[in-house]
DNA sequence: TAGCGTAGGTATACGTCGTATAGCCAGGGG
DNA sequence: CCCCTGGCTATACGACGTATACCTACGCTA
């Protein structure tokens, strides 16, 4: 491998079979990997052979593997913001909201062997604050408080990345339990037998919490009605059962 | 080192020095490694020096370093479950459920280091059906269906785990940020500084969203007022903003 | 009591990991 | 023209998880 050393080389058509390197790049491709072969899957050697450059090459745009895992995080909520972007910002605050909520969701469950990685790191990803600033000031006149607006949408997002992580269940140090092996667990416990049969659909559950949650917040938490067309939702929604 | 071969060594008063192993004597010390030197920090090889034995002698207890992060994780849960069999039954749902989400709390912010491994493996840890099963056996009484009383406490572990990770804030590769870093990060969202003045207060955050979550689970399933002495507790409870 | 299987430890080794260190080399500014 | 520097390569080190083989005292049966 590595015939030519120079910064660009050639297949033998002559065309450059290398791109340059970058830290976006980089990022990039640890990303593919991650989402390919998993959190135990993506080393450092790997990675450089994936980008066909010497392991060393990385360390030239990254500090260390922590600066990687960084970045790939950083690259999955910008995935989520750019996506947010397109939408329209009309309907009600729920409405912002749980469409908000779903846009995550569905970008973290397209990556769900980045999320080990990311439910770790909380706080001081820049898209994380990012999601927080932009919502507050996307619902800053619905009659909430920025504090108020602040414990709710980051509770919803703790919720959020938890609930996609329980559904993902890729534990980090490997040993990924049987399907088989959970039910015959389960039938020792009678109580969650009962609550458990006739299936469980962990969407519908997800979708209810997050109404209740939004019920719960608005109960406690709601100044008066300065959203238009917002009266009573909580109560008319109430027969959205699962 | 390892001047005998025998399975008990001597001290040079002639007490022994080494226990017997055994897989909750492994775990139990991998648990205070973990403790103390953190996810990254503990490797097989440590244990083993830990406990004054070869390497590979864990090997006969537990099959892999995946089987003793389940272990430790198992050991947690444990722990919650005796401190929870200690308490009395009396009061509301309400009150079950928040003293029983407190005490999940307490123990896993004792072990904050273990978070990250017991926050990726969620659903087939037997500690933790054993927690669901009883909480719905408890509160099988309380007016709700047992389909709904497991939405209600997988939805609050859920919250529960990821709040506490969240202020625990250890990522699993290493890399803890800097305070100061992500304030002066945060000067660049206005909303999100607006929200942050006058401080943050973690826990507050934390009851006043379970409350919510109480009051919107109530108010969405709960069939008819079937506890003793438990009307109108979520409007009656309604001043208790932090 | 002699023999032996086995449980539970040791010894050694292999391949992989993250990354420290040092060298190499083309492009550009003096 | 020469040298500095940025970006890549080469090599090496120590730690990791664990496969494999070996050893040895204990408890069983005959």
């Amino acid at each position: 491998m590595a015939r030519r050393t120079r910064p660009v080389d050639t297949d033998p058509e002559g065309r450059p079979v290398r791109r340059a390197l970058t830290r976006d790049y980089i990022v990039a491709t640890a990303l593919a990997v991650l989402d390919r072969d998993g959190v135990d899957g993506l080393s450092m050697r790997k990675l450089a052979t994936e980008l066909g450059v010497n392991p060393m090459a990385v360390y030239h745009h990254l500090p260390n593997k922590a600066a990687l895992f960084d970045g790939v995080v950083e690259a999955v909520f910008s995935e989520f913001l750019a996506e947010d972007d397109l939408e329209l910002r009309t309907g009600t605050w729920r409405d912002h909201l749980t469409a908000h909520l779903r846009r995550l969701r569905d970008v973290l469950r397209r990556h769900p062997n980045v999320l080990p990685v990311l439910a770790t790191r909380p706080a001081h990803a820049p898209a994380m604050m990012e999601f927080g600033d932009r919502v507050i000031g996307l619902l800053s006149g619905s009659g909430f408080t920025e504090h108020d607006l602040l414990v709710i949408i980051s509770s919803l997002r703790t919720y959020t990345i938890g609930q996609v992580l329980n559904e993902a269940a890729h534990p980090v140090g490997g040993a990924a339990p049987r399907a088989e092996d959970i039910a015959a667990l389960m039938r020792r416990y009678p109580n969650l037998s009962k609550a458990l049969d006739g299936g469980h659909d962990p969407d519908a559950q997800y979708a209810l919490t997050v109404q209740c949650m939004l019920d719960g917040f608005e109960n406690r938490m709601r100044k008066s009605g300065m959203d238009q067309a917002d009266t009573g939702v909580a109560a008319g929604t109430r027969s959205a059962r699962s």
